[in-house]
DNA sequence: ACAACAAACGAACGTTCGTACTATTTTCTC
DNA sequence: GAGAAAATAGTACGAACGTTCGTTTGTTGT
């Protein structure tokens, strides 16, 4: 039973290089040298590259629900949990989970054009993703908080967009305004389709 | 003067390969078999493959400017071009201007936790873009367009989060509504703070 | 305590990477 | 068209890649 208990701190371990050199340039010799172990040994817990990477991928995945979904899911439904998810995931950015900033949001401009199971489970888990957003904003709709004429899909496709520009002004650009502007641009979508708050500003 | 055109024909190839494979999974051996040249013959006309990741950079930046600006700069000042610009982008992600997708949207993901010379260029030029973008939409405003209360860097930053979005629904989901959904919501962002049509709507 | 098994190791495989040197061919110049 | 210069090809290198192998070490169950 040792072996699962290496297995898992050898894919926690490469969760955060790739994050930080990308999928494919997580490489089994420098992951083995980092957690000072024989590139052989390393090996044995996976059958090959593709299955380590698969594996990484779920293994971030998990973290991912753990920081954003899990306590979201605390927050009672509709228009608080909702704004939970928002806040959750920008904190998750700004927090640094992943060491190279959001891991999917790599993964997916990484592999959107290597057609292969890679490929494959990313696409999974951001539709999976992009769905559970979804949701919550059709549970705001159902709980009356939301205005029911809105498109949740086309919602959802905007949080994310917002989302993925933050993790993109935060890391890249070094801005510090990023997280601010990102909350901004989310709250103000969110809250402008609130029900009862048509257009009833000033 | 016939080296310049061959390098010329290497960077257009190299642009290409890059924005399927990445700027690090671009690799010289694979370039010079693509192109039916030798690879030291190939390699004489940059000195490192850095070098070639630089110059692939410059090229691809080139043909973004071309795509998308030189057509914009013709629409007059104000709100149509700002409106040029938009339209100019998404319809460069769907006419595949870069086989892979938006060469930078995959370039400012890769090395934006990668240090070296090769981020700093991305870095300038995704800022250059932001920039440019930012100065459309001041022009708006300066021509009466566009509330003037309005937070231009604000805007820039969630308009280009909208096209990075397009660009990951269209080629890693394969969402053939992607551009759709991206048109809906920025032409709604811009059209919100159009001057004359504060709370004005129904 | 000992046999059975799992886990980690070190060395080596063939391949490909980027890069360096040297030759050969092609192109330009007069 | 000869000679200089530029461009391309050829060959080789050390390092790193993913992978396989046989062996040694460590754990586990009885």
């Amino acid at each position: 039973m040792k072996g699962e208990r290496t297995r898992q701190s050898i894919l926690e371990r490469a969760v955060d290089l790739a994050s930080l050199e990308g999928l494919e340039g997580l490489t089994i010799g420098r992951l083995a040298d980092d957690l000072g172990m024989s590139k052989s040994g390393l090996f044995a817990h996976f059958g090959s590259k593709e299955d380590l990477q698969l594996a990484t991928i779920q293994t971030a995945s998990q973290r991912y629900i753990r920081e954003i979904f899990t306590p979201a899911l605390k927050v009672p439904r509709g228009y608080p949990r909702l704004l939970a998810i928002c806040d959750a995931w920008l904190s998750y950015v700004e927090r640094g989970v992943f060491p190279g900033g959001c891991f999917f949001a790599a993964a997916s401009f990484e592999f959107d054009s290597r057609p292969g199971p890679v490929r494959d489970l990313v696409r999974t888990l951001m539709t999976d993703w992009i769905n559970a957003l979804e949701k919550a904003i059709r549970m705001a709709q159902e709980e009356g908080h939301v205005d029911p004429d809105v498109d949740a899909a086309q919602l959802a496709f905007e949080m994310n967009a917002l989302f993925f520009g933050a993790n993109f002004s935060l890391h890249l650009l070094g801005d510090t305004q990023a997280i601010e502007r990102a909350t901004r641009a989310v709250r103000g979508r969110i809250e402008a389709i609130r029900s009862g708050s048509l257009s009833v500003g000033a």
